[in-house]
DNA sequence: GAGAAACGAGAGCAGTGCTCTCTGCTGTGA
DNA sequence: TCACAGCAGAGAGCACTGCTCTCGTTTCTC
C-alpha cells in the first residue's frame, strides 16, 4: 500500500514470484535426483515454460546452483544456530555434540544440499561475497561455543596450538567479532585456530559417513560419529561425555 | 615366450595396448579438467577413434569411471603405504603425521583423482568388490600404525572407546588380520574404531582445504594441517610433536 | 579355406547448456 | 490517450554429450 521510490509494480511481483517457483522446482530436482541430474531444462519443464525463457531469470545453470548453495549454507548455519541458541548456559562442549549432531541430521535428510556445499565444488564455480557471508554461520558457532567454553573455565588451554594471530585470515577474526587482527588476544586467536579443527571432523565425519567409505568398515554409523565429534573435541580441550 | 592355456594373440595384445591408451587418455583429461568434465567422446577424439568404437572397450563412461577410481585408491594407498615403509622403526605417531603429509601433498597434486575418491560420489556409480579392495589400503597403512604404536606401549589406551567389536564391519576386522570376529581382542577392536577417526580427519582436513573452505579461514595451509593432524591424533591417544 | 567372433566407423536418437530472433504484453512519458 | 521502449516468453538452432544400431572389414578358429 505504500509507495517506496521504487514500488513493486505488477510486473515487478510476478518476476518475484516465477523467480520462487523456480528455486522451488530447482531445489525439488536437487533434493531427489542430485546436483550432477540438475537440468535447467527439466526445471522449465516442471514450470511449464520454454527452457530459453528460464535465462530471463537465470544467467546460466551454475547462477542457478550458486543460489542454492547459498540456500544450503543458509540451512546448515541456522540449524546450527537454533541448536546453540536452545541451549542456553548448558555446557558448550556437550552443546557441540548436540550441535554436530544436529548438522549431521541435516545431511542425512538432505544428503544432495550437503554434497553441494561440502563435496566437490560445482565446476566454474567460484565463491561470490554473497556465499561467504552465508558459508561463514556454521563457523560463527563452533567459534561462539569455544569462546563461551574458555569464558566458564571448560576449555582446556593447552593443546597443539601454534602462533595463532598472524595467521589467521582477516574474515576468520571478523567472525569472532575483532576487526583489527592486532588486537586479538592470543586466547582468542588459539580458539579460531581449534574452531577450524572442529569444523574439519565435522565435515569430515559426515562426508565420509555420506559418500560411503564407512560402507565396510563401521556398523553403527551414528555411534561412529559421536565418537569422532568426541574425540576431535578432546584434541582441542573440550571434554564432552557420550551417554 | 611360455605359452599358457590361454596365450596372448596379436588380437589380445592390441586390445590391451588400446586398453591401457583409452585409461592413460582418460586419465590425462580427468587430471586436467576434473570428472565432471570427461567425456567419452573427448577421449576418442584423442586416441583418433570413433566415440562407438570406444563402448568396445568400456561399457559405459561411469564404468571408465570407476576404472579411474580404483587408479586412484591404489595411488594413494600405495604413497601411504611407501611412507610407513620407509619409516621402518620410527615413532607410529611421527610416521602418522609423514604418511598424511605425504597423501596431502598427493591431493595437492592430483586434486581431481581424489575429488573422485573423497569428494561427492559419481552419479549411478556402486563400489564393485574390485574397488573395494583398492579403497582400503590406506585404512590398513593406519590401522598397521595404530598397532605398532599399541605394541611400542606409544599408544595411550584410554580414550573415548566404546564396544568396539560387535560394531565393527568384519571386512574391516580383516584388514587387520582377523577373519573371525569372535577373536579379536578388544584393544584390536578399539585399535580399529581409533582408525576411522584419524581417516575421517585426515580426509576431512583434505577435503576442506582442497574444497575452498579455508579460504577465507586459516591463513597457513598446511600448517593448519599439520595441527588438525596432530589434534585428532592426540584424541586417540597419539602424541604427534611438531617441529 | 569357411565360418565365427571381434573390431572400427558412421549415422542416428534423445538429451544437455546456451544464443538468437521473433512476437506479444506491460509500463511509461509526451 | 497513445505511441514507444522494454520486458517476458516461445521457438528454432548450434554444439556438445552418452549410448545404440548397423554395416563393412579384419582376425582368429576349426
Amino acid at each position: 500500500m505504500t509507495e517506496p521510490t521504487t514500488p513493486l509494480r505488477a510486473r515487478d511481483r510476478a518476476r518475484a514470484e516465477v523467480m520462487s517457483e523456480l528455486l522451488a522446482a530447482a531445489r525439488a530436482r536437487l533434493e531427489s535426483e542430485g546436483s550432477a541430474a540438475l537440468s535447467l531444462r527439466a526445471v522449465a519443464r516442471d514450470l511449464g515454460m520454454a527452457s530459453s525463457a528460464v535465462y530471463r531469470y537465470v544467467p546460466s545453470r551454475d547462477a542457478l546452483l550458486t543460489l542454492l548453495i547459498i540456500e544450503a549454507y543458509d540451512a546448515v548455519g541456522e540449524v546450527a544456530e537454533k541448536v546453540a541458541a536452545d541451549a542456553h548456559g548448558a555446557d558448550p562442549a556437550q552443546t557441540w555434540l548436540e550441535v554436530a549432531r544436529a548438522v549431521r541430521r541435516w545431511a542425512l535428510d538432505q544428503p544432495y544440499s550437503f554434497e553441494l556445499i561440502y563435496g566437490t565444488p560445482v565446476r566454474g564455480y567460484r565463491a561470490p561475497d554473497d556465499t561467504v557471508r552465508s558459508a561463514v554461520r556454521l563457523w560463527g558457532v563452533i567459534i561462539g561455543l569455544l569462546m563461551a567454553a574458555a569464558r566458564d573455565g571448560v576449555l582446556d588451554p593447552a593443546g597443539p596450538d601454534f602462533d595463532p594471530a598472524g595467521r589467521m585470515a582477516p574474515e576468520a577474526l571478523a567472525v569472532a567479532g575483532f576487526t583489527d587482527p592486532t588486537t586479538v588476544p592470543d586466547d582468542v586467536a588459539r580458539i579460531a585456530i581449534r574452531s577450524g579443527t572442529l569444523f574439519t571432523s565435522l565435515v569430515g565425519a559426515i562426508s565420509v559417513e555420506l559418500f560411503g567409505h564407512l560402507h565396510h568398515v563401521a556398523g553403527d554409523y551414528a555411534r561412529f560419529f559421536d565418537v569422532t565429534i568426541a574425540t576431535s573435541a578432546a584434541g582441542v580441550g573440550l571434554r564432552v561425555s557420550l551417554d
